[in-house]
DNA sequence: ATGCTTATTGCAAATCATTTGCATTTATTA
DNA sequence: TAATAAATGCAAATGATTTGCAATAAGCAT
Protein backbone atom coordinates (compact mmCIF):
# COMPACT_ATOMS: atom_id res chain seq x y z
CA UNK A 1 0.00 0.00 0.00
CA UNK A 2 1.37 3.44 -0.91
CA UNK A 3 1.15 6.94 0.57
CA UNK A 4 -1.25 8.16 -1.76
CA UNK A 5 -3.35 5.45 -2.59
CA UNK A 6 -4.73 6.05 1.20
CA UNK A 7 -4.88 9.89 0.80
CA UNK A 8 -6.94 9.28 -2.22
CA UNK A 9 -9.84 6.69 0.07
CA UNK A 10 -9.37 9.26 2.35
CA UNK A 11 -10.49 12.03 0.19
CA UNK A 12 -13.09 9.92 -1.47
CA UNK A 13 -14.61 9.93 1.98
CA UNK A 14 -14.72 13.35 2.26
CA UNK A 15 -11.82 13.17 4.90
CA UNK A 16 -9.60 16.28 5.04
CA UNK A 17 -5.79 15.99 4.99
CA UNK A 18 -4.32 17.51 7.87
CA UNK A 19 -0.82 17.90 9.11
CA UNK A 20 -1.65 15.47 12.11
CA UNK A 21 -3.72 13.27 9.57
CA UNK A 22 -0.56 13.12 7.39
CA UNK A 23 1.91 12.01 10.03
CA UNK A 24 -0.70 9.52 11.09
CA UNK A 25 -0.93 8.15 8.12
CA UNK A 26 3.10 7.80 7.11
CA UNK A 27 3.94 6.32 9.80
CA UNK A 28 1.55 3.65 9.25
CA UNK A 29 3.04 3.32 5.80
CA UNK A 30 6.61 3.69 6.94
CA UNK A 31 6.27 0.64 9.09
CA UNK A 32 3.65 -1.36 7.22
CA UNK A 33 5.38 -5.23 8.35
CA UNK A 34 5.11 -4.00 12.58
CA UNK A 35 2.47 -4.34 14.63
CA UNK A 36 2.19 -0.85 16.54
CA UNK A 37 0.14 0.25 19.68
CA UNK A 38 -1.60 3.31 19.88
CA UNK A 39 1.23 4.37 22.18
CA UNK A 40 4.53 3.73 19.93
CA UNK A 41 2.27 5.44 17.18
CA UNK A 42 1.59 8.29 18.80
CA UNK A 43 5.61 8.27 19.57
CA UNK A 44 6.15 8.04 16.14
CA UNK A 45 4.41 10.93 15.40
CA UNK A 46 6.06 13.01 17.90
CA UNK A 47 9.26 12.40 16.93
CA UNK A 48 8.49 14.89 13.96
CA UNK A 49 5.83 16.88 15.35
CA UNK A 50 5.35 17.30 18.66
CA UNK A 51 1.99 18.77 18.94
CA UNK A 52 0.45 15.86 17.83
CA UNK A 53 -2.14 14.23 20.22
CA UNK A 54 -3.12 11.05 21.65
CA UNK A 55 -7.11 11.74 21.00
CA UNK A 56 -6.05 12.69 17.59
CA UNK A 57 -4.35 9.16 16.95
CA UNK A 58 -7.06 7.28 18.43
CA UNK A 59 -9.35 9.25 16.18
CA UNK A 60 -7.72 7.97 13.03
CA UNK A 61 -7.54 4.88 14.19
CA UNK A 62 -10.83 4.88 14.44
CA UNK A 63 -11.15 6.05 11.33
CA UNK A 64 -9.33 3.61 9.12
CA UNK A 65 -10.71 1.00 11.29
CA UNK A 66 -13.89 1.69 9.91
CA UNK A 67 -12.47 2.04 6.16
CA UNK A 68 -11.28 -1.67 6.91
CA UNK A 69 -7.86 -0.40 6.42
CA UNK A 70 -6.61 -1.43 9.72
CA UNK A 71 -5.82 -4.77 10.89
CA UNK A 72 -5.89 -5.08 15.19
CA UNK A 73 -4.61 -7.81 16.83
CA UNK A 74 -5.50 -8.47 20.51
CA UNK A 75 -1.55 -8.55 21.64
CA UNK A 76 -3.08 -9.20 25.74
CA UNK A 77 -5.91 -8.78 27.74
CA UNK A 78 -4.21 -4.86 27.97
CA UNK A 79 -2.85 -3.61 24.61
CA UNK A 80 -4.28 -3.33 21.11
CA UNK A 81 -1.71 -3.45 17.93
CA UNK A 82 -1.96 -2.21 14.40
CA UNK A 83 -0.98 -2.30 11.15
CA UNK A 84 -2.22 -1.64 7.55
CA UNK A 85 -4.45 -3.99 6.20
CA UNK A 86 -3.06 -5.26 3.11
CA UNK A 87 -6.16 -6.54 0.71
CA UNK A 88 -4.02 -7.09 -2.47
CA UNK A 89 -4.73 -10.80 -1.76
CA UNK A 90 -5.61 -13.24 0.74
CA UNK A 91 -2.93 -14.46 3.48
CA UNK A 92 -2.03 -14.91 6.71
CA UNK A 93 0.96 -13.36 8.85
CA UNK A 94 3.66 -14.81 11.12
CA UNK A 95 3.82 -12.57 13.86
CA UNK A 96 7.39 -12.14 16.10
CA UNK A 97 6.13 -12.54 19.65
CA UNK A 98 9.27 -10.49 20.36
CA UNK A 99 9.45 -7.17 18.16
CA UNK A 100 6.07 -7.54 16.38
CA UNK A 101 7.16 -7.96 13.18
CA UNK A 102 4.15 -9.71 10.75
CA UNK A 103 5.87 -11.35 7.78
CA UNK A 104 2.88 -12.48 5.24
CA UNK A 105 2.96 -15.81 4.34
CA UNK A 106 1.52 -17.51 1.03
CA UNK A 107 -0.38 -20.20 2.72
CA UNK A 108 -4.06 -20.89 3.65
CA UNK A 109 -5.75 -23.61 5.91
CA UNK A 110 -8.61 -23.55 3.88
CA UNK A 111 -8.49 -26.68 2.61
CA UNK A 112 -11.34 -28.99 1.12
CA UNK A 113 -10.73 -31.17 3.84
CA UNK A 114 -11.58 -28.12 6.32
CA UNK A 115 -14.11 -26.64 4.10
CA UNK A 116 -16.27 -30.30 3.79
CA UNK A 117 -15.76 -30.32 7.90
CA UNK A 118 -16.87 -27.48 8.63
CA UNK A 119 -20.46 -28.32 5.95
CA UNK A 120 -20.53 -31.66 7.97
CA UNK A 121 -20.98 -29.54 10.92
CA UNK A 122 -23.56 -27.59 9.83
CA UNK A 123 -20.98 -24.05 10.11
CA UNK A 124 -21.88 -21.72 7.69
CA UNK A 125 -18.48 -20.45 7.56
CA UNK A 126 -17.91 -16.23 7.23
CA UNK A 127 -14.37 -15.56 7.54
CA UNK A 128 -10.83 -17.48 9.47
CA UNK A 129 -7.77 -16.21 10.93
CA UNK A 130 -4.16 -18.10 11.33
CA UNK A 131 -2.29 -16.64 13.09
CA UNK A 132 1.93 -18.39 13.62
CA UNK A 133 3.94 -16.86 16.41
CA UNK A 134 7.55 -17.15 16.54
CA UNK A 135 10.88 -15.29 16.88
CA UNK A 136 12.35 -14.08 13.48
CA UNK A 137 15.64 -14.43 12.88
CA UNK A 138 16.85 -11.12 13.93
CA UNK A 139 15.71 -11.44 17.18
CA UNK A 140 16.98 -14.90 17.40
CA UNK A 141 20.63 -13.62 17.00
CA UNK A 142 19.92 -10.48 19.69
CA UNK A 143 18.87 -13.30 21.87
CA UNK A 144 21.91 -15.24 21.56
CA UNK A 145 24.15 -12.83 22.75
CA UNK B 1 -13.13 -31.50 31.37
CA UNK B 2 -15.06 -32.46 35.01
CA UNK B 3 -15.43 -30.45 37.88
CA UNK B 4 -13.65 -32.74 40.14
CA UNK B 5 -10.84 -32.41 37.94
CA UNK B 6 -10.68 -28.67 38.19
CA UNK B 7 -11.10 -28.90 42.20
CA UNK B 8 -8.65 -31.55 42.58
CA UNK B 9 -5.89 -28.96 40.69
CA UNK B 10 -6.95 -26.23 42.29
CA UNK B 11 -6.56 -27.99 45.39
CA UNK B 12 -3.27 -29.03 44.93
CA UNK B 13 -2.41 -25.49 44.48
CA UNK B 14 -3.59 -24.75 47.95
CA UNK B 15 -6.60 -22.90 46.37
CA UNK B 16 -9.64 -22.94 48.54
CA UNK B 17 -12.90 -24.33 47.40
CA UNK B 18 -15.35 -21.80 48.28
CA UNK B 19 -18.88 -21.51 47.57
CA UNK B 20 -18.20 -18.60 45.34
CA UNK B 21 -15.20 -20.33 43.25
CA UNK B 22 -17.68 -23.58 43.33
CA UNK B 23 -20.12 -21.51 41.69
CA UNK B 24 -17.75 -20.17 39.35
CA UNK B 25 -16.51 -23.53 38.53
CA UNK B 26 -19.62 -24.97 37.92
CA UNK B 27 -20.72 -22.58 35.82
CA UNK B 28 -17.58 -22.43 33.65
CA UNK B 29 -18.02 -26.47 33.17
CA UNK B 30 -21.77 -26.21 32.43
CA UNK B 31 -21.06 -23.63 29.61
CA UNK B 32 -17.99 -25.52 28.23
CA UNK B 33 -18.79 -24.72 24.95
CA UNK B 34 -19.34 -21.13 25.14
CA UNK B 35 -17.54 -17.83 25.08
CA UNK B 36 -18.58 -16.16 28.46
CA UNK B 37 -17.87 -12.55 29.06
CA UNK B 38 -17.31 -11.37 32.66
CA UNK B 39 -20.41 -10.06 32.53
CA UNK B 40 -22.34 -13.16 31.52
CA UNK B 41 -20.33 -15.24 33.74
CA UNK B 42 -21.30 -13.28 36.74
CA UNK B 43 -24.97 -12.97 35.94
CA UNK B 44 -25.19 -16.65 35.47
CA UNK B 45 -23.07 -17.25 39.04
CA UNK B 46 -25.66 -14.58 40.24
CA UNK B 47 -28.55 -16.80 39.10
CA UNK B 48 -28.11 -19.44 41.87
CA UNK B 49 -26.35 -17.01 44.51
CA UNK B 50 -26.88 -13.39 44.16
CA UNK B 51 -24.24 -12.85 46.92
CA UNK B 52 -21.16 -13.65 44.25
CA UNK B 53 -19.03 -10.02 43.19
CA UNK B 54 -17.98 -9.35 40.19
CA UNK B 55 -14.48 -8.62 42.09
CA UNK B 56 -14.17 -11.95 42.97
CA UNK B 57 -15.45 -13.30 39.47
CA UNK B 58 -12.32 -11.36 38.02
CA UNK B 59 -9.98 -13.00 40.65
CA UNK B 60 -10.77 -16.43 39.59
CA UNK B 61 -10.58 -15.54 35.70
CA UNK B 62 -7.23 -14.75 36.85
CA UNK B 63 -6.47 -17.64 38.57
CA UNK B 64 -7.59 -20.00 35.79
CA UNK B 65 -5.55 -17.97 33.01
CA UNK B 66 -2.24 -17.85 35.51
CA UNK B 67 -2.93 -21.72 35.73
CA UNK B 68 -3.42 -22.07 31.73
CA UNK B 69 -6.49 -23.55 32.26
CA UNK B 70 -8.91 -20.37 30.73
CA UNK B 71 -8.90 -19.54 27.22
CA UNK B 72 -9.44 -16.18 26.67
CA UNK B 73 -10.36 -14.55 23.50
CA UNK B 74 -10.66 -10.69 22.70
CA UNK B 75 -14.05 -10.35 21.06
CA UNK B 76 -13.40 -6.98 20.35
CA UNK B 77 -11.64 -3.90 21.05
CA UNK B 78 -13.68 -4.20 24.49
CA UNK B 79 -14.71 -7.20 25.31
CA UNK B 80 -13.15 -10.38 26.19
CA UNK B 81 -14.59 -13.71 26.13
CA UNK B 82 -13.98 -16.94 28.08
CA UNK B 83 -13.83 -20.56 28.50
CA UNK B 84 -12.43 -23.29 29.82
CA UNK B 85 -9.41 -24.93 27.77
CA UNK B 86 -9.36 -28.50 26.93
CA UNK B 87 -6.03 -30.08 27.03
CA UNK B 88 -6.98 -33.07 26.21
CA UNK B 89 -5.38 -32.99 22.51
CA UNK B 90 -4.21 -30.26 20.33
CA UNK B 91 -7.20 -28.92 18.42
CA UNK B 92 -8.95 -26.06 17.09
CA UNK B 93 -12.16 -23.88 17.25
CA UNK B 94 -15.18 -23.26 15.28
CA UNK B 95 -16.77 -20.04 16.53
CA UNK B 96 -20.57 -19.17 16.27
CA UNK B 97 -20.46 -15.12 15.52
CA UNK B 98 -23.90 -15.21 16.61
CA UNK B 99 -24.09 -17.40 20.07
CA UNK B 100 -20.72 -18.01 20.84
CA UNK B 101 -20.41 -21.21 20.75
CA UNK B 102 -17.20 -22.80 20.07
CA UNK B 103 -17.25 -26.32 18.34
CA UNK B 104 -13.51 -27.98 18.45
CA UNK B 105 -12.41 -29.66 15.30
CA UNK B 106 -9.93 -32.05 14.70
CA UNK B 107 -7.88 -30.16 12.49
CA UNK B 108 -5.10 -28.44 12.27
CA UNK B 109 -2.98 -26.21 9.85
CA UNK B 110 0.55 -27.31 10.44
CA UNK B 111 1.39 -28.80 7.47
CA UNK B 112 4.69 -30.17 6.66
CA UNK B 113 4.44 -27.56 3.82
CA UNK B 114 4.04 -24.67 6.39
CA UNK B 115 6.27 -25.30 8.70
CA UNK B 116 8.68 -25.85 6.33
CA UNK B 117 8.07 -22.51 4.43
CA UNK B 118 8.51 -21.11 8.15
CA UNK B 119 11.76 -22.71 8.28
CA UNK B 120 12.74 -21.09 5.21
CA UNK B 121 11.83 -17.28 6.18
CA UNK B 122 14.31 -17.77 9.57
CA UNK B 123 11.57 -17.99 11.94
CA UNK B 124 11.46 -20.28 15.06
CA UNK B 125 7.77 -21.08 15.61
CA UNK B 126 6.18 -21.12 18.92
CA UNK B 127 2.70 -21.61 18.67
CA UNK B 128 -0.54 -20.95 16.34
CA UNK B 129 -3.78 -20.12 16.27
CA UNK B 130 -5.99 -21.28 13.74
CA UNK B 131 -10.07 -19.54 14.30
CA UNK B 132 -12.77 -20.68 12.23
CA UNK B 133 -15.53 -17.85 12.25
CA UNK B 134 -19.35 -18.71 11.21
CA UNK B 135 -23.13 -19.44 12.13
CA UNK B 136 -23.90 -22.44 13.75
CA UNK B 137 -26.70 -24.19 12.11
CA UNK B 138 -29.18 -23.47 15.34
CA UNK B 139 -28.35 -19.46 14.68
CA UNK B 140 -28.94 -20.62 10.71
CA UNK B 141 -32.10 -21.51 11.46
CA UNK B 142 -33.44 -18.92 13.82
CA UNK B 143 -32.19 -15.98 11.33
CA UNK B 144 -34.07 -17.45 8.71
CA UNK B 145 -37.54 -17.17 10.68
C1' DA C 1 -6.53 35.02 -3.53
C1' DT C 2 -10.66 35.36 -0.09
C1' DG C 3 -14.25 33.95 2.45
C1' DC C 4 -17.42 30.15 3.76
C1' DT C 5 -18.55 25.72 5.34
C1' DT C 6 -17.65 22.00 7.95
C1' DA C 7 -14.20 18.43 9.26
C1' DT C 8 -10.60 18.11 12.50
C1' DT C 9 -8.04 19.11 16.43
C1' DG C 10 -6.66 19.83 21.40
C1' DC C 11 -7.83 20.13 25.86
C1' DA C 12 -10.22 18.91 29.93
C1' DA C 13 -13.51 16.17 31.82
C1' DA C 14 -16.20 11.90 31.75
C1' DT C 15 -16.52 7.05 31.28
C1' DC C 16 -16.10 2.40 32.30
C1' DA C 17 -14.01 -1.95 32.78
C1' DT C 18 -10.57 -3.71 35.63
C1' DT C 19 -7.54 -3.63 39.67
C1' DT C 20 -6.16 -2.73 44.39
C1' DG C 21 -6.15 -1.95 49.61
C1' DC C 22 -7.93 -3.41 53.55
C1' DA C 23 -10.91 -5.17 56.99
C1' DT C 24 -13.78 -9.20 57.48
C1' DT C 25 -15.02 -13.86 56.64
C1' DT C 26 -14.21 -18.65 56.06
C1' DA C 27 -11.88 -23.16 54.38
C1' DT C 28 -8.55 -26.14 55.82
C1' DT C 29 -5.34 -28.47 58.97
C1' DA C 30 -3.46 -29.92 63.11
C1' DT D 1 -11.89 -26.37 68.23
C1' DA D 2 -8.43 -23.06 67.49
C1' DA D 3 -4.89 -21.26 64.45
C1' DT D 4 -3.59 -19.95 59.80
C1' DA D 5 -3.72 -18.02 55.67
C1' DA D 6 -6.62 -17.74 51.53
C1' DA D 7 -10.67 -15.61 49.72
C1' DT D 8 -14.21 -12.29 49.73
C1' DG D 9 -16.76 -7.77 49.47
C1' DC D 10 -16.73 -3.17 49.44
C1' DA D 11 -15.08 1.27 48.25
C1' DA D 12 -11.68 3.70 46.13
C1' DA D 13 -8.01 3.96 42.60
C1' DT D 14 -6.41 3.25 38.06
C1' DG D 15 -5.73 4.00 33.36
C1' DA D 16 -6.87 3.49 28.71
C1' DT D 17 -10.32 5.19 25.77
C1' DT D 18 -14.12 8.36 24.69
C1' DT D 19 -16.72 12.62 24.59
C1' DG D 20 -18.13 17.69 24.65
C1' DC D 21 -16.96 21.84 23.10
C1' DA D 22 -14.55 25.78 21.57
C1' DA D 23 -10.83 26.91 18.42
C1' DT D 24 -8.50 25.87 14.15
C1' DA D 25 -7.82 24.94 9.44
C1' DA D 26 -8.72 22.14 4.84
C1' DG D 27 -10.93 22.45 0.67
C1' DC D 28 -14.38 24.36 -2.24
C1' DA D 29 -16.78 28.14 -4.61
C1' DT D 30 -16.59 32.63 -5.79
Amino acid sequence: MELKDLVEQLKNKKCRITDQRMLFLETLINNQSSLMTVEEITELCQKTNKAVNTTTIYRNIELLESMDLLYALNVDRHTVAYKLLCHDHHHHHIICSNCGEMLPIDYCPLTPELVSLLKEKGYDLKSHSLDLYGICSKCQQIQEH
